[in-house]
Parts: structure tokens; C-alpha cells; sequence
DNA sequence: ATTAAAATTTAGACAAATCTAAAAATTTGT
DNA sequence: ACAAATTTTTAGATTTGTCTAAATTTTAAT
């Protein structure tokens, strides 16, 4: 069995963010998306296109840019599985706060022990989603989107529980923790603002106005 | 105060080579000597050392050898208390044998986070010792060798509480394992052959018969 | 269908961390 | 004290991952 050889930290993350451009599909993704997303210069990308290419984990044809192989894929949800298993790590047993954990996770998810990270797996009872409501990929690489959609597109009058952030930054994440917004929650839909989108909202006992670029990065699942 | 600034990976295994070599006394450690603990040639060492100097995290001068500054030291303690923390993590927490711990914790001791340890420390209630009977300094950089000795020095008919390992070699611990000698045990020294300095003794319940070897290996506390 | 704009790649350079081989300094043995 | 052995350093090369600037290819506009 190809016991992953050798996948360096840089390239690791170079596959998590062509991966989270959606790299996994049949698309290719540009040089200048994952230069973007990576914070780096199209020509970095380029010298990794190659190398990654050599490694039989991305297809690379020049001036078309890349996408993962079926190889490329494993390896890059492998880390998404570490990545967000430390995150429920650090919220569910040292009390980190859900804007805190990014990057820590950012680190440990390139810790080398496959018997360490299913050990975690296992102390936190196989958890199916993270803290920001995204699906942990099992062992094999199994995961499935969860049934969500964004709070925005929720018809008046109906219900749907709090799953998820599309937007993660620490300030969202900071305005959800202030307004005490959680995974969970459970969320009508009592009036729209035609004029701004803006709703007013039904949140546990509590009533809520929110702007329409919150309802815009919270997904709710409809009840 | 001077925020650690940016150490890297490689300078902090240099800290704690040096260190483990005993340069935090005012004794120098020679390059070959370094060279040898971390597997890697005099001439990296040599560059190293410079680079070392110049942060002030030791004292270098030509031809004679390292030695560390407040400062390394400083640095040098926080790796070996991140290193120690984590080994008693994956023993006591995630059910890891004594000997499988080093390799991983030698990775987790470089992700940097210091609300992260601190919590580690927390979660394991504060503990003073590793796995392996080695006190863990605390987030002063404080910490004090036990009261020890070898076992092979232990007085004939005198008792001792096994605290420790001299030799960590996997070999070793897993041997300790398969004859139930853990941390802990009371031992009490029977019968000594001068022929071999092999020994007979009382451990729990149980009479053992053990070679010189593992008795200069074993660190024991006089009752 | 050309040309202008945008994206991408190449070429050449740099910093970090390492190595080999040769030179220099120190230590040791007598 | 001086030659031989050992240790240490220097000089120059290599690898990884990055950059800038220039060249090339693709895309978009008229």
C-alpha cells in the first residue's frame, strides 16, 4: 500500500486549499485562486503545481491550472479530518472559544501519528461536525455535506436550526458569541425587510434584527 | 519584554540538545558532542551556533563550544515542559504506552500556543513528573530534579519507590512493561551477586531476578 | 480577427538548513 | 615543546520554498 511517502507541511497545504476550491471535482482551479487563497504569488503556485504533479497528487497542465487526484483527495481530507477534529479537541476539552481555534488547529493538523489522531477521534466520541458546523471526515475519507441552507434563504414564518458559519473570521464568529448565537439554536423567520433584506428573527426566547450579511453566513437546517 | 521572537523548529531542537547536554551550567558544550546527540555533522552545528548567538539564545566562541544564555535556557525549559506535558497527555488521556510517546511529543512540542499548554496543563491537574519520572518545568521555567538514585546503588535489604528511567530506548521501557515494573512500584533489594552486580528483588508482590544493566537504568527514591 | 488586458510561466535570486571536503586551531603524547 | 591526532571552522554546494521581473500564453473586447 502507497504509505503516503513522504507530503511535506507546505504541500499539505497547498492540497487543503485547492481542495477547499473545490479542487476535487472535475474543474480546475487557476494559479491565481490558489495564489489568492494561500496568501502567496501565481508563480509560488506554480513551482508546488509541479511538484504536487510529480507526486501524483494533482493533475497539472500548463496555463490550465490544477486538480486533485483520487490520491490527492485522500491526502487532502485527511488533514481536513485532523484539522477539524482538533478543533472540537480544543472547544470541547480546553474551553477554547470557537474564534480561537483556527489557528491552533492550523498547527496541529500536520502532526504525523495516524494513532494519535484516532485516539482523539475516539476521546471525543467520533464527533460528525466541527465547531463551525462542518462534517469531519471519517477514516476512509467519507463525508457528507450536511443537509443546510444559508438563514437568508429561509421562507418567512418558517424554522430551521443554527449548523453552521459559511463566513469564519473572528469577527463574525466574535458578533455570534456577543449576541448569543449558537450551534443548535433553533431560528424563525418572523419578519423581512424588503428595502435591505434585513429580518427580524425569533432566537431561543429572545427576538433578534439582524443585518442581511448575517443572515447570509449563518446556515440553519429546516426543521 | 522580549517576546520570544521568532525561534524556529530547528533552533528550539538545538535549545534542547544543548540543554539535555548540560549547557545551561557554566561549562561549554563542545559541537561534536551536539553533533552526535542530534544525529547531524560538526559543520551544522558550527552554523547553527552562530545563528544561535547572534539571537542571544547562547554564548559562542570559536573552537570552544556553546553554552546557553538566560535567555536559551528560558526557551529551552518551555520546549522540554511542552514535550513532558504532552507525553503525560497521550498516557494518561489518549492511552498511549510509555515508549510510543516520545516520537509524537517530539512534534507537539513545537506547536506554538501558550494558551494551548497551559490548558494541556490544566486538563492533567497540574502534574510535576512525565511518564518517564522526569519533573516538568512549570510555566516559570522552575523546576527541580528529584531526589533520586540508580537502583543498582540502592543499599542491600533497603527499599525503594521506582520514579524513574535513565535509559527512555523503546527496547528498554517495553521490556520494563512485559515485567510489570512501572512508576511507582516499591522495591526492595534481596540478595546482591558480586559476580555480575546482577540483583534479587521484591517488586509488589512478586521476586525478580534483574542484570546490572537494568539496575543502573532504573531511577528509584529511597523510603 | 486583432489587439489589449489578464493570467500564467520562466528565469534568476534569496534565505534556511543542511552537507562534503579542505583548511585552521586546539589538544595530546612523548 | 613539537609533531600527530583530533576537533572545529570555512568555503562552496544542495534542497525546499519562496520572491521579483520579464516573457509567454490565454482570454476578452472591439
Amino acid at each position: 500500500m502507497g504509505k503516503s511517502f513522504l507530503v511535506t507541511r507546505s504541500e499539505e497545504n497547498y492540497l487543503k486549499a485547492i481542495f477547499h476550491l473545490g479542487g476535487s471535482e472535475a474543474s480546475s482551479i487557476a494559479t491565481n485562486a490558489i495564489a489568492e487563497e494561500m496568501q502567496t504569488k501565481p508563480s509560488s503556485v506554480t513551482d508546488m503545481a509541479k511538484k504536487l504533479a510529480e507526486k501524483g497528487l494533482v493533475d497539472y497542465v500548463r496555463y490550465q491550472g490544477v486538480s486533485l487526484t483520487e490520491k490527492g483527495i485522500k491526502t487532502a481530507l485527511a488533514i481536513i479530518r485532523k484539522h477539524r477534529l482538533w478543533e472540537v479537541f480544543l472547544v470541547k476539552k480546553l474551553d477554547f472559544t470557537w474564534d480561537e481555534v483556527h489557528e491552533v488547529a492550523e498547527q496541529l493538523e500536520h502532526i504525523k501519528s495516524e494513532k494519535l489522531i484516532d485516539k482523539i477521534d475516539e476521546l471525543l466520541d467520533f464527533p460528525k461536525y466541527d465547531p463551525h458546523g462542518d462534517p469531519i471526515p471519517t477514516k476512509n475519507g467519507e463525508f457528507q455535506e450536511r443537509d443546510k441552507q444559508l438563514l437568508s434563504e429561509l421562507p418567512l414564518h418558517s424554522k430551521g436550526i443554527c449548523v453552521g458559519v459559511k463566513d469564519t473570521s473572528t469577527a463574525f464568529l466574535r458578533f455570534l458569541d456577543k449576541n448569543e448565537i449558537a450551534l443548535g439554536d433553533s431560528i424563525k423567520v418572523l419578519e423581512r425587510e424588503d428595502f435591505d433584506d434585513s429580518m427580524h428573527i425569533q432566537i431561543a426566547e429572545r427576538q433578534l434584527h439582524i443585518s442581511n450579511q448575517i443572515a447570509t453566513n449563518l446556515y440553519v437546517k429546516k426543521e
